[in-house]
DNA sequence: GATGAATGAGGCTTCATTCAT
DNA sequence: AATGAATGAAGCCTCATTCAT
């Protein structure tokens, strides 16, 4: 008997809504939002196109959950792991760097996500409002924290670029960009790449030359 | 009579296509690939149905067409702007990216292109492809030249991040997603955006402190 | 309640396809295979056209299921019919002959069969195949058995024609080719017709002079 | 310069009508009324789409005089041949049953007239009308003629088949949809069946015993 | 809770027909 | 006479959604 075979009805019922979750994320990553079917998202999940329609509304609340759950997974705690972080300024904005390129660029879910919100922010507003608010901008802060404290502590030096703090983020963007769009084909090493943004900003960033 | 009703049909002929694929932008950029319909697109182009089926065989062609036909107008001559630069290749150098950001990131086309590219890619990978080939590499072409000279002539360092040039392009891709996805909410002033960016980046590849 | 709406959903579902077939039926012998649509076929069998598609696959399958269908029907056991033949060999060839030209000629099913097969034979190959196999052949094969045995008997003359089987069947093809031509316009009077075409088939047959 | 290119424009433009009726022909045959396209018509034809509505008003009309077209060639005079005929009435039913068979039943266009007319019939029932009268009634009259003065002139006896000459035809008949249903798979020798169906008829036929 | 048969609106595509040139 | 661009009605097929069981 397999594991999933033995767990009680209770906790099978308990866990529907996150495997049609779960399945309906790889559905609509292979076809996108208009081109999947509930059907084969139902079929992935082990359940009928009914049973779909008992946990949620519409296949435009599948989406919305689907991204809402996806979205818990991929980043947990960056304000916890920034809390935790010791030494100087500048090494702490170098391992959130690392942190950051690493848990989200290089992670398959996140990067879907971000493809989902650049094909279907324009239908799905809220997704996007709320993603901004939760990931984004949180992100943004503990950067700007880091930055500005930096600069207090004459670590780093307060250019122009201190007021645009995105653009930290810009490197790991590329990188989820290009596996979204070129997928296997144009591989980018994932490290060297990340140590080669951090020699990048941080000497951009530093108040004096190493 | 309108100036439309004046031209004579073969002068019509010949612009048809081109209306239809302007049309077709508008429409696909407002709905997306698999939500717009051909109807709209042809009532917008001020034709009907059939007309859009007389010059391309299916929906796909006529996106794929369209992808191609705006793609033909935002970038038309980095190699030309790059060959015409004077000065030092640092200055050189600012003058390429001011130009990609500007002409590039801050362009609704090209920047409605991205997002077709990201959210339709696996539907149409032979548009990645091409996309890559006669835009992106280019543009890293150009970038990589410089700044190889640039190491040559002792004005960059030859750090790591030469190996990854596209980190240059990295704030543009930012721009560009920051308005696909935030639209005219939250605005990001491309000038200051710009000069952030480049003065980052040029401390960051330059051999000298400043 | 009417009838139909007393039945279990089970028992529907398991008439379903049975009366889309025979409503296909109707309208295909209505309109041929082109002209006729799939809604038309839907209404008469009291459902929607959606519900055609839930059983069928295209328009092509319906088409070809409602062939194999009413195939099944109008000819059960030639074989059965033909072992059960007491009496001299010309007696069982004459009653196998008026077997065959009543049930198979004089039967609508049958001969808009013959239509379906003419017409959109090239379009289902198939079709065309399995009925030869399945009605032809083995019709012949009882009128060679028996013709040949009575050769041997003495009965029969073995003339050319015991090489051509099918010259027996073709007065039959006539019948029906005249159904499906004149319609109710040019009446051929079966009974009559049969007994003509036995007794002209029996004496060309023949070993002696009657 | 080909022998086409050397016609006057005004042979040419005779020569329109039938080029397109027999370019229909071909098309007609491949794909059946409905399923084909006056577009490709014209194509084979060497014209365009609004050539053919110069010269016909619909499709319909194209397949009505491609059918008269194509009916015209086949059977130019049976009448004329049947007239000529010397001999015993045995012989001459012979002649006239081989010449009937070998020209019509044998006949590509023939029998892709027939297939027209069972196909299409229901849609153009005067087409129908026209072939029984202007073809089929002839024919079987010429028959009837030559059997009823046989039977006078005590050749033939006055069995009952005497009542349904079409029976005579009934072989060419299977032989013409032998060919339109199994085509080139399951060849019949023509001459061979010919020969036997002579055989059996002339003995069915037949007052003595040969 | 779960199923899956049934619905029906909607979109892509085809093609006979028209008509300005 | 001939062309071929343009039209628009029509039909196949899909699939989100419903609901009786």
């Amino acid at each position: 008997m397999s594991s999933e075979a033995k767990k009680t009805r209770a906790r099978r019922k308990a866990e529907r809504p996150t495997e049609i979750l779960d399945a309906a994320f790889e559905e609509f990553v292979k076809n996108g939002y208009a081109a999947t079917r509930l059907e084969d998202v139902a079929t992935r999940a082990g359940v009928t196109k009914g049973t779909i329609y008992f946990y949620f509304e519409t296949k435009e609340r599948v989406f919305e959950a689907m991204v809402r759950h996806v979205s818990q997974g991929f980043f947990p705690d960056i304000g916890d792991y920034a809390s935790k972080l010791q030494g100087s300024h500048a090494s702490r904005l170098q391992a959130l760097i690392g942190f950051v390129y690493e848990r989200i660029a290089d992670n398959r879910m996140s990067r879907e996500t971000l493809r989902f919100l650049i094909a279907e922010g324009t239908r799905f507003p809220d997704l996007v409002e709320r993603h901004h608010d939760e990931f984004v901008q949180p992100m943004i802060d503990q950067f700007q924290e880091i930055i500005r404290e930096g600069i207090v502590s004459g670590e780093f030096r307060a250019g122009p670029a201190t007021a645009f703090t995105e653009i930290i983020l810009s490197p790991a963007l590329l990188l989820s960009l290009w596996a979204l769009l070129f997928g296997g084909r144009k591989k980018i090493d994932v490290a060297a790449f990340t140590d080669a943004s951090i020699d990048l900003l941080m000497r951009g960033l530093s108040a004096r030359q190493t």
